[in-house]
DNA sequence: AAAATAGTGTCTATAAGACATTATGTC
DNA sequence: GACATAATGTCTTATAGACACTATTTT
């Protein structure tokens, strides 16, 4: 990063922190919570090693701005597409070996059947990874991805934050199958759906969705607004 | 503040942000929810306001450390003694009219109790004043107290943060009128009762409090640790 | 008709909300 | 004994969890 061959190059240091962002990207497929990696190359510290996409906060924009811009240029994410909610500002004082930065974390969400997953899916400078089997990150990004999980998990129970992990329409076992693989467990296909209803989280749309030897489901979308905090599970 | 001197005198503007923090600090008395003000007095924009006590993070130290820091050199409130949790950083690009600034805004708590919420209501160079009747403030303070506001009666209800406006020990009549005030709305006593048992937040120590020509109520310390999330009200 | 997923209802247990009276201390 | 706050229990309603079978479509 150019800032830290700056103060390399000049003896005298910054006196206060500079800012970066750094995104914790999910979706859910294949059976399981996946997070958006892409290649670090910083040595001696972090020589090939897969990191969060992120960067310097510019001056002329804000941290969110910042958060979709670096998903665009590291994480190849076209700009707009994700949700994108503010996580956690990491201030430790060595998290960059090189330069003092603090780094405010976005949790993001994408739906897999979003054309900005198909395509990056197929892109080799980035890399889906299950959330439970990272490899070595550099930084801080893997306590950056615990409490990124640690917040999803919490909130889809009482908000309707699932819709980030869904398309426009779906069926109750889609939305299902997102709230089983983000809470890491089963849940009563009944209760569920009763639930659903009554905290008027989803609406039909009164069409149907064949797709194999079976009875066709219905298919649903979120309602506009989410009338009161629910509780789904 | 140094850094907005600086880079006036410096035509060569920073490339990137650099980064502050201000604290959101509360106490429950008189009453009220109140919030820590200090005197600002930075001219042309914030000549002679009421802002909260903040200040840039240095090189060497976390955001949680400015906090701290910050909380004592503007808010005259020794350190260690407040709780104390991030709440939200402020990055909007025109928030600070000299430079580019971004905040990390940290949500702290004292006991009215407490030797520093004494000794600073009687300090001419700070307010405490209700969070319901604020100035007008400089940069974006008001925001700032509007979200911590927010999420302290956010999550009043189901952790035990109000330990945080608490005393080592008090009666359960405390304990309701702190909740009382942050809620903003009168609480059966018997369903309260019932619910701090219940949900094991506090456990009698066994002494009385004898305090008027009434009753003596009994004594009370929070829980070592919560033993789950609760609802208690 | 076999296969595969969609869709539905009841019972029980726990938690929440509304509500008024008696108890115990000081002055 | 007057006053002031402390302390307590019941009933009703709503929410959560456990649990199994029938319906509809394709091949």
């Amino acid at each position: 990063m150019s800032f830290g061959r700056k103060t390399k190059k000049n003896p005298k240091h910054l006196r206060f922190a500079v800012l970066a962002t750094d995104t914790i990207l999910f979706s859910v497929f294949d059976g399981a919570l996946r997070v958006l990696l892409v290649r670090v190359n910083t040595p001696p510290h972090f020589a090939d090693s897969w990191g969060l996409p992120g960067g310097l906060i510019g001056t002329k924009e804000t941290a969110d701005e910042s958060a979709r811009r670096t998903l665009e240029e590291k994480g190849r994410i076209a700009r707009g597409g994700a949700y994108c909610e503010q996580l956690y500002t990491f201030s430790a004082v060595n998290r960059d070996p090189r330069n003092r930065v603090v780094s405010v974390a976005y949790l993001a969400l994408l739906p897999k059947e979003s054309s900005e997953v198909e395509k990056s899916r197929r892109d080799p400078r980035v890399l889906w990874c299950p959330a439970s089997k990272l490899p070595r990150l550099a930084y801080d990004h893997a306590e950056m991805i615990k409490t990124a999980a640690l917040r999803l998990r919490g909130k889809i129970t009482y908000t309707d934050i699932a819709r980030g992990l869904l398309p426009k329409t779906f069926t109750l076992a889609d939305l299902q199958h997102v709230y089983e693989v983000v809470l890491g467990r089963k849940i009563d296909k009944r209760n569920f759906r009763r639930k659903a209803r009554e905290a008027a989280l989803v609406k039909a749309l009164g069409g149907k969705r064949r797709d194999g030897a079976h009875r066709p489901a219905a298919v649903f979308s979120f309602a506009r607004i989410m009338p009161h905090d629910i509780t789904l599970v």
